[in-house]
RNA sequence: GCGCCCGUAGCUCAGUCCGGAUAGAGCGUUAGCCUCCGGAGCUAAAGGUCCCGCGUUCGAAUCGCGGCGGGCGCACCA
């Protein structure tokens, strides 16, 4: 049985027959044949309005065009008939019964892609627990991983950790003076316990217990300018190393990067390396970006004027970057010191494999657990997959080949366009137009909090959360960790939890295996989490709503679950009475054919999402193949249906539905509970 | 000021890339459907100046120009 035809495939000989057929009737070569679903599957499956381009030219009735057309046109393998409709439509059958029956064997594949993708993404600061923002960041970083894998491609993925950052320093800072840590001995302890000296334990664990540390550091400032001061000292410690500061500010980062990790593995997102701020630093990655950038004739030291003693990469020659006031980038500031994006160019030389100078690489042990995350909550094969991290002093023999990759995607938000911009341009004056042709920055919109949705904070979690007046005016607030203000991942998920425990304990008899139900609780919060933050498209700003975000009815991943277990419901029914299908027969009805068309489109589905970067078509065809799935199974039982041949189809239609939709959540991160 | 994004039903959003058949979904509202493959479901109704104007076109939510409203960016922050 040769492998399903994509329907691609079928609509480009389709197009191309039209074409022919054009060209030899009228003389007419058209740059593109467009075809499109038609509304309702009576009126065939591909249907194309050439007729109405065609008219003018000709002088002609469009329906006559399209009747000499389908006289004219051979249909090409595949595709039944070809028909007028409406006002001069060309519509296209395809074989039905031959379709179906290679659908039912063998899946749609889509074809491999050649080279290796890296794809950063989630980079959170290591100095404070995971809001809601983050886990967009990261459900989309994930999404595009899963896809990418799905459509054939190698990925490594990457969580950059800026350990050396103002971020961290701050919150060391806050450590030092306001905590009472004043070792790294100390640290650990208050790791450990997550607790600072002669204070009661935060209950969520030290990464939460950060978050407040962080806001506290942000309100001294504001209130005592004078320990502004506290910043450059620890910056200035951590890049000198070799003490008492850099060390804490080193066991912080990787506490927090440990807990954010178990955070992400709770709802399946794993990383295969994080890229260290410090070991680009002790690597001398910059060193050499440097020498690079020196010879191609962009990068200027300033003699004069406000940016006098910076380098600065000029950016007034590039088209890209017309009309901006200020048409340079500083990369080292006047004190020597370098910017984030002059990391970040040499960075992302280094994924490509054109900076000459690699890291080391150390197996990364995170601790699986964060605040109420256990270990036994992150799933099996989160935990079984080796996480790796950089290194400066020596590598682990075992390390596999990381970087040189084909094509590099960094899922960053929005605000950061300018930045990402000026990476790609420092790859393009240093010679390598094509790397950066091949990076693309995978750009979306914040979570942002409603007003109603800050109000319930509040009261959920503290007044601290309550909003200014001018604030409460807007359409929705930014969230901030410098300010503390934001709803966290895992309060969000342990809300999640209780409504999805509940759910499945209210329909659920009491003899029910406890075990199971609990499974079944994490895969549905989880599934509504990752599906809500993947419907909207990549350009909206998500103002979060509790309601919203804790709904399980109409357009959320639970109502794709009780499609995909319904589905399976149905064939163990089949298994208890011993009834066994056999191959579909029979002429096709129109509702059962466009349910299998569906189904069947994956593969052009995801490689348009790939292509734009838009998931979130993904999520909406797994939305539509679970509605069309409930409708067919509220009016089409098979249990009950005595003709075999219909019967038959039937099974078929839902064996379909079950393979397909189980490898559109799977691409989604989207469990299967075992019930619900 | 310049650049980017958003504006579609009471609310939240698809549809805009590449113009095409009656502009769709979810929530909410109203009225129905469990002796039935489990109702986290299904059926139906009501609900639309597709922000406004001009233009292109046989045809515009979709393309172009000009506005309006909201958000973000244009750091020796990231």
């Amino acid at each position: 049985m040769p492998e399903t035809p994509t329907l691609e495939a079928l609509r480009g000989s389709l197009a191309r027959a039209l074409e022919d057929a054009i060209r030899r009737l009228y003389g007419v070569a058209l740059e593109r044949v467009v075809l499109e679903r038609p509304p309702k599957a009576s009126l065939g499956d591909l249907a194309s309005p050439v007729a109405f381009d065609l008219a003018r030219a000709l002088k002609k009735a469009p329906r006559a065009i399209a009747a000499e057309l389908a006289a004219a046109v051979e249909p090409p393998r595949g595709v039944a008939s070809l028909r007028v409709e409406g006002g001069g439509y060309l519509n296209a059958s395809l074989d039905r019964e031959a379709f179906a029956a290679s659908l039912a064997e063998s899946p749609v594949a889509p074809s491999p892609r050649a080279g290796k993708t890296v794809v950063e993404h989630t980079n959170i600061n290591p100095n404070k627990a995971a809001h809601i923002g983050h886990l967009r960041n990261a459900v989309l970083g994930d999404v595009l991983v899963r896809t990418l894998r799905y459509l054939g491609g190698e990925v490594e993925v990457q969580n950059y950790l800026d350990d050396t950052g103002v971020q961290v320093a701050d919150v060391v800072a806050g450590l030092l003076h306001i905590g009472g840590v004043r070792t790294e001995a100390e640290a650990r302890t208050a790791i450990a316990e997550a607790r600072l000296p002669g204070q009661p334990a935060n209950a969520k664990g030290f990464a939460y217990l950060c978050w407040d540390l962080y806001a506290e550091v942000g309100r001294t400032y504001e209130a005592r300018p004078e320990t502004k001061t506290w910043r450059a000292e620890v910056l200035h410690a951590i890049e000198s190393g070799e003490n008492e500061t850099s060390r804490i500010a080193t066991v912080v980062a990787e506490a927090v990067s440990s807990a954010h990790l178990a955070t992400m593995g709770r709802i399946g997102i794993v990383y295969d390396l994080l890229p260290r701020e410090s070991d680009i630093l002790k690597r001398q990655f910059w060193a050499r970006a440097f020498e690079m950038l020196k010879g191609s004739g962009s990068l200027f030291l300033e003699t004069e004027g406000k940016h006098a003693g910076c380098w600065v990469l000029r950016l007034s020659e590039s088209p890209e970057f017309a009309g901006l006031e200020e048409p340079d980038k500083i990369l080292v500031r006047s004190n020597g010191t370098i910017t984030y994006t002059a990391k970040d160019i040499a960075y992302q030389l280094w994924k490509f494999g054109l900076l000459g100078i690699d890291f080391d690489y150390r197996r990364f042990a995170p601790s699986w657990r964060s605040g109420t995350v256990t270990p036994e909550e992150v799933p099996a094969e989160v935990r079984a997959h080796p996480v790796w991290r950089t290194a400066h002093d020596g590598s682990d023999p075992d390390a596999p080949a990381f970087g040189r990759a084909e094509r590099v995607v960094n899922v960053i938000d929005v605000r950061q366009s300018y930045p990402q911009k000026v990476v790609r341009e420092g790859l393009r004056v240093l010679g390598f137009a094509s790397a950066a042709d091949r990076s693309a920055h995978f750009s979306y919109e914040i979570v942002a909090l409603s007003p109603r949705a800050a109000r319930e904070l509040a009261e959920r979690f503290g007044e601290e959360y309550r909003l200014s007046a001018e604030d409460e005016k807007k359409p929705y607030v930014e969230m901030s960790g410098r300010k503390g203000l934001g709803v966290k991942a895992d309060d969000l998920i342990e809300l999640l939890l209780e409504r999805s425990r509940a759910e499945v304990q209210s329909r659920r008899g009491e003899d029910a295996p406890p075990g199971d139900a609990e499974e079944d609780a994490r895969a549905i919060a989880v599934g509504a989490l990752r599906y809500f933050l993947l419907k909207f498209g990549r350009n909206k700003v998500i103002a979060f709503d509790f309601d919203e975000a804790l709904n399980f009815e109409g357009d959320t991943g639970p109502y794709l679950q009780y499609s995909l277990v319904r589905a399976g419901n149905i064939f163990r029914k089949l298994d208890d009475k011993g009834i066994r299908a056999e191959s579909p027969s029979g002429a096709w009805e129109d509702d059962l054919w466009s349910l299998l068309l569906d189904a069947a489109s994956l593969p052009e589905i995801t490689e348009r999402a790939v292509e734009t970067l838009e998931l979130s078509t993904v999520a909406r065809h797994a939305f539509a193949l679970a509605q069309s799935f409930n409708q067919f199974y509220h009016r089409h039982p098979i249990l009950q249906e005595e003709d075999a041949p219909t019967r038959n189809r039937r099974i078929a239609v839902a064996r379909i539905f079950r393979r397909e939709m189980a490898r559109v959540l799977g691409i989604l991160g989207i469990p299967e509970p075992g019930r619900m």
